[in-house]
DNA sequence: GATTGCAAGAATGTCAGACAATCCGCTTGA
DNA sequence: TCAAGCGGATTGTCTGACATTCTTGCAATC
């Protein structure tokens, strides 16, 4: 028996497919840092009503990626780098003790996965495609989460890796970025297959620090 | 010239009254987890209409304090103790980093503000009030989160503890509880103050598996 | 020329009311 | 006893409205 067979169909809501529609589109760059959105033009762009887009603006407030000041509506934030660094340092904290966790716990069949998901990263890192590269990227840390065994380690690791996707796109356009990104998931991936628990936690703290550099550079560059 | 002097003055917008109101309610204890939270019964209550308290359920809903399954509605959610678990599991991760990156960056007047704090729980913990007993302690880690440099590290840290606030009351008016409780608190304090970093991460971490440790047997007496 | 003040327009905050879809509990019938 | 069905309760969503606040362009002043 499947362990995630979930019978309970989840009806979608207009809120919830706005959300996830919004989020998809800071996700992918539509919106520049620090730019306002425009209710009226959201409702008609979306094709919904304003207390509709209202609802899931302000779930979208809750989850930060979007900010909502009184009296002058929702904006993209501007993340600064000081915010950023500390993302990345909570980022690190999470991401290590998960990759430590899922190499002693790790079922073969999700081992198989997260194999794939390496190829598929492997594939996007060799083509044009940034987006491609940070969401094949984040499928490949998914898995390593969602397999250390605490569900809540996964749930806010998904939230701050969503608020840096502006600095992980940026980077992984670096040059010969994604190259030594691919090298040092594979690192990762290697120590959890071998079980190797104090390898993988290493391997990833190194991946994370050197995606923290990334992001710098790509962010110096680019004023 | 104070640090933190923010000249933007941030009016309060009904939403936000509400979000803050709800929240305090879900704390104090005045929901029982898995009933359901009938709109118009809030809104006449609350004094407000109904998108406007749409609005802030959404926000409630993105931290997690509510859960909204479509066509039936907020409600307070059951938290299992498997989901518990996995909080106080990350709790103990980011509160035992806090602690010690605290003691070797924390001001001497942040330091006294924590002593303070301290003593307002010493005071609570011999009351009979256990909901100014999880205040207070709440307070206390408040100030060393606030203090440890790292602000996303302080946000994910009050969305979780927000979270356990039941299990928290209930293992504060355990018996010996808040004593012990306290003992510990005064180990965390007295390691940050020597500006001991290995000390104060591990006086935190016992804390942290002594108040999981006091929750589960809170849980296991009243079902 | 730079700054201030002001007025028109745009955008948000909030509300009231409406209606269909869905859920829940109770009655009814087998 | 159990299934079917009915009615009230509740939610999901929309429309429309209006006061408040912000923005912007322009004129007036120093």
């Amino acid at each position: 028996m499947p362990p995630d067979l979930n019978l309970r169909i989840s009806p979608r809501s207009v809120q919830r497919e706005t959300v996830d529609k919004l989020r998809l589109a800071i996700f992918s760059g539509m919106f520049q840092p620090g730019s306002r959105l425009i209710e009226s033009q959201l409702c008609t762009q979306l094709g919904i009503s304003r207390p509709s887009l209202r609802e899931a603006l302000r779930s979208l407030e809750a989850e930060r990626l979007i900010e909502i000041v009184p009296n002058r509506g929702p904006s993209i934030p501007a993340l600064s780098w000081e915010v950023a660094t500390a993302i990345y340092e909570v980022r690190e904290l999470l991401e290590v003790e998960a990759a430590g966790r899922c190499a002693s716990r790790i079922s073969p069949d999700q081992l198989h996965e997260l194999e794939k998901s390496l190829s598929a990263f492997k594939a996007a890192a060799s083509s044009n495609d940034s987006l491609a590269r940070v969401m094949t990227a984040a499928d490949f840390y998914s898995i390593i989460l969602a397999n250390c065994g605490n569900p809540i380690l996964e749930e806010v690791h998904r939230g701050l890796v969503a608020r840096i996707s502006f600095f992980r796109g940026r980077s992984m356009s670096l040059e010969g970025r994604a190259q030594s990104s691919l090298s040092e998931m594979r690192e990762i991936f290697e120590s959890i297959a071998a079980g190797d628990e104090k390898a993988a936690r290493e391997a990833s703290r190194q991946h994370v620090l050197k995606a923290k550099a990334a992001a710098k550079i790509s962010m110096d560059s680019k004023p």
